[in-house]
DNA sequence: ACCTGAACACCGTTCAAGT
DNA sequence: ACCTGAACACCGTTCAAGT
């Protein structure tokens, strides 16, 4: 060992120079949706999405603590697809109805996302507050009190998250089968849902239906009972 | 080896007495119910379901396909304690109010049974189908046509699973963080929820409160659009 | 027909060890 | 700080074998 030995600086980063790491939130993000759109949410496992990003599954735990973190990456991405913009154009009700139905479209093919939203702080989710500052504006523009906006936000929220699970119903959900007989009223029902003459059979979008329908109500019942005084 | 072993009929039972099952639907279904009281949805498992009911896990698959099955039995039986009563009493708004907010509250303390429902045809569900019987013939005898019954029940249903999940969100779902100079219009919405003056801290119920202004505003809207003529 | 025991093909997550 | 490799403690489901 000579003295030079050991001053000797081993591999040395220069300073402000952090090493270039394989993985980054953004890279995990781009990853986990191509994953979703290629083979659906089964098919997004820590294991294959360590695997697509040429890396060992341990390795994805340096930068998320877990795999609700890499849905709450995802589901925060999702959300700036998601249409505010016509709160800045259109009256309240009709600024609304675009936002409720891009909503709902975007979270029908992320179903297992939904959970995620509807039940985890929105801290660490940027894009999603900024969609709720966008959507706060938009009923402050049109004159909703302060107090009563965060409320009727949810109310939508929860309407729209139920109709993006309605969206993957399959058609015959209500098919009786063999219980017909004991459910005379509902099978007529079901059977006459949206034509009043059994003979014409229109094709129809079920889903588009009751949420066109329950999105006017609502609209209509918050402009109503809280919305701006006229 | 004599003759007569020969002749002997083993253990045999008497035709029409069928070997009585260790298991059954509603053995499992008590089962499973009580699992999911004492230790949660992540406690339903096959085989703690099994081992409850002093059986191999295997033996459950005699009984139900799969685990999708479990749940459908469960959520049936469940959907037994949604009250439909006032249909046949009172008058159609608060029936629906009553029906819509006993509904929430059931599967608010079920929430991973939502997709279930959701997705899931009713046939072999004779419970559920029994509450849509009772649902229709209350919107029939309102006046109801047939053929909007089931849109604006379905309406009603996205909305009460989504404000199920609300239910089921934390205190601080809503708070920015370090994101609040981004979002001050949401920010400021957030805090004075409910409560116009910031002082008057009053405890209070978000999520009752969004779901009673989201279900007023869609009955009050579904009667006006939707509803039987004057 | 119904149940057991063993096995299968997965999961998400942890952790010592390396650089 | 970041990654690897191996292991852990589970899952739901299948299936030959028994009665």
């Amino acid at each position: 060992m000579t003295e030079f030995a050991v001053h000797h600086v081993p591999t040395r980063r220069r300073a402000g120079r952090p090493p270039q790491a394989l993985l980054s939130s953004a890279r995990i993000t781009k990853a986990a949706l191509k994953l979703v759109s290629h083979h659906g949410y089964k098919g997004l496992t820590m294991a294959a999405l360590a695997k697509s990003l040429n890396v060992a599954p341990s390795a994805l735990y340096n930068h998320v603590s877990s795999k609700q973190d890499v849905l709450l990456l995802v589901e925060d991405h999702l959300m700036g697809r998601v249409e505010v913009c016509a709160f800045a154009t259109e009256p309240w009700d009709a600024a609304v109805a675009k936002w409720a139905r891009s909503y709902r479209d975007v979270f029908a093919a992320h179903l297992p996302l939904i959970p995620v939203i509807a039940l985890l702080p929105v801290t660490n989710a940027p894009a999603t507050v900024t969609m709720y500052e966008a959507v706060t504006q938009g009923f402050l523009a049109a004159g909703w009190a302060r107090e009563s906006i965060i409320d009727a936000v949810v109310a939508l929220e929860s309407f729209i998250y139920g109709s993006a699970y309605d969206v993957n119903a399959p058609e015959d959900i209500f098919d009786v089968g063999s219980l017909a007989s004991e459910a005379p009223d509902f099978s007529a029902a079901v059977a006459h849902r949206g034509n009043p003459d059994a003979a014409a059979a229109i094709p129809r979008n079920d889903a588009d239906a009751a949420f066109t329908l329950g999105l006017q109500a609502m609209i209509a019942g918050l402009a109503a009972t809280a919305g701006p005084r006229k």
